[in-house]
DNA sequence: TAGTGGTCTAGACCACCTC
DNA sequence: AGGTGGTCTAGACCACTAT
């Protein structure tokens, strides 16, 4: 299943990531760029666009595509993205200890929204970075549709199983950040003060036929708390 | 100037914000959506795909375009929202006062960016809801692209200032989000307790030309702070 | 089988930038 | 004037979902 702009925009995103194209430079034009890879103008451009959004390059009328200067701190960090991912692309050489997984009752709300699954598969897991304690993530995995989890899934990519070996397409999430006070066990595993609050992102998971999957809430300790972004302008007023 | 696809965009929207949709009803299909403008079948789906981008609808194959649930939560946050527009549309009747504004020298950098302007407009403002302290903005717009600025735009809605009069294109931002610490002149605007640590959010935004014209820094009131998202999962992998 | 969305094409016209 | 990206069209073929 090889879509051409994917792999147009994957061969480019290649080459910017290798610095085959610096920041300040101009892709080739979209004329050439249709030459390259032989497809049409609105294959090439839809490439074009999508690197766009994530903040590859920016497109200037008249001129070309201009490759920015900020996927070193932005790249794979907005979005859904899993820690795994994050450790990887950062380099971060973190420490993932499971502290529990169990199956049990599935909650029955996420903020105002019901939940369906009856049953989920419940995990605890501590994110270690620097030998000290970043993040506690507990995930509630739906079931259905996410019946089985073997052992070893949770101490390495959640979502490298779900899409690579159960086949389920990840799609998009509703995700919130708030400071809290948080309960004493908490608190005792992120180590943190007496009083000190942490910053906890609940997030709702969906499947691209959107059948909610996975139901998070990460606490991080506040020092070790980075949250960066980057995003479009979207207009959509009258 | 009015584009067909951002009509349409625009129109169903509306009809979803005002329930003509209703969670869960499927839009027309795209064939019917292109009847009913008058458009091609591409420009039809660009609009949808706008829609999607901004979670209001999501798209299935083979069945329809589902309208989704969680644009009350989600619309306008994530992004670059100002504020005055947030306020707007979340009904928050919040309080703008201008502590601040002032000409001076312009930051030399933000973060590990370079800023080239020289000159720079400074405001700070504290944002009050329900008569109690929400947040302090600090922001340098950046001479060039801004000159000058009414004493009243500070007041009300900086970024329809600059759109709608000057005619500024804005386009994206990088945003960073993290808890600390903040000097005690920023700690007694805000009313925090002794020790009690800020939500600090800083942005630098940019035109269309990527030429940066705004850097803010936002305090936030820990308990104040919350940043909804929604966020579709971007695989760029190799 | 009929209807739906997903991808792709080969053209067209326009507005913007540069020379 | 020539090159660039932005918009739009009218088709085509495919994969998926229903019945």
């Amino acid at each position: 299943m090889g879509l051409k702009h994917e792999m147009i925009a994957q061969d480019l995103a290649e080459k910017i990531k290798h610095q085959q194209f610096l920041p300040g430079d101009f892709l080739p034009s979209e004329k050439q760029l249709c030459e390259l890879y032989g497809t049409s103008r609105e294959t090439t451009r839809k490439a074009l666009n999508h690197l766009a959004e994530l903040g590859l390059i920016q497109k200037l009328k008249g001129k070309g595509s201009l490759v920015l200067d900020i996927q070193k701190y932005t790249f794979p960090i907005s979005g859904i993205t899993s820690f795994q991912e994050l450790n990887d692309s950062l380099g971060l050489h973190a420490q993932t200890k499971v502290l529990q997984q169990k199956t049990g009752a599935a909650p029955k709300y996420f903020g105002q929204t019901p939940i369906e699954a009856k049953k989920a598969i419940f995990i605890e897991r501590l994110r270690i970075i620097d030998q000290q304690p970043a993040v506690l993530d507990q995930d509630y995995l739906l079931d259905p549709p996410i019946t089985v989890l073997p052992k070893d899934v949770a101490q390495h990519s959640l979502y490298a199983y779900l899409e690579n070996e159960l086949g389920l397409e990840i799609d998009y999430a509703t995700k919130e950040i708030t400071v809290e006070q948080v309960e004493p066990a908490i608190a005792e595993k992120l180590a943190l003060k007496a009083n000190e609050p942490a910053v906890v992102v609940r997030s709702l998971s969906y499947l691209a036929d959107t059948t909610p999957f996975q139901l998070t809430t990460s606490y991080h300790r506040p020092d070790k708390f980075k949250f960066i972004d980057f995003a479009r302008r979207k207009k959509l007023n009258h």
